[in-house]
DNA sequence: AGAAAATGTTATATATATATAATATGAAAC
DNA sequence: GTTTCATATTATATATATATAACATTTTCT
């Protein structure tokens, strides 16, 4: 199966969090140069390994990864807050 | 990293949709064994492949995949009925 | 009963993710 | 200025997911 390309929100979450790649990588039980492949996007996770950067950060999944570009959290924010008008 | 084993719900959703694994396999683009690895949790899918389960089914990843062992469906929902008492 | 379809299972080859090492660059600390 | 830390990048080895084939068993259909 031809793997499509993923996008993630790591390196901003990550950040947000003030965590190092050597920490976050400590935190989710890889190496720390595996969180350089992700946040590059230049491959995917295992969905085990999504699981643990979604339990790390308390978000699903779905907040964390998608198969479309991610629109910047400040939007997706906006389009909530106009949601319940 | 060693992969933790995750559990699945693919059987049960497959069944609930009257699919054979060889109609579920075109509809996500593997080869029909593959599916039959995946409901028996030989091994995990790759994270794109469980967004591709999840779009199938329109269910989140998280319905469908988890950590650990799934309670039954209709135990799940008796959960989310009394919490609305 | 026999044919056809679905499933279970094993084996092997290939693709992809992950670990590790090595080196380079840039920023912050002092 | 040089030391330290974070990051970028490349290469290679290993682990894991996926494809494919082969065959056995079960279920369904007639």
């Amino acid at each position: 199966m031809k793997q499509r390309k993923l996008y993630n929100r790591i390196n901003l979450l990550r950040q947000e969090r003030k965590l190092s790649r050597k920490e976050l990588a400590e935190k989710i039980g890889v190496n720390f140069q595996t969180v350089g492949y992700l946040e590059r996007e230049e491959y995917n996770p295992s969905l085990d390994l999504a699981f643990r950067i979604s339990e790390c950060f308390g978000l699903p999944i779905e907040l964390i990864f998608s198969t479309k570009p991610q629109p910047p959290l400040s939007e997706e924010l906006m389009r909530w807050r106009n949601k319940e008008e």
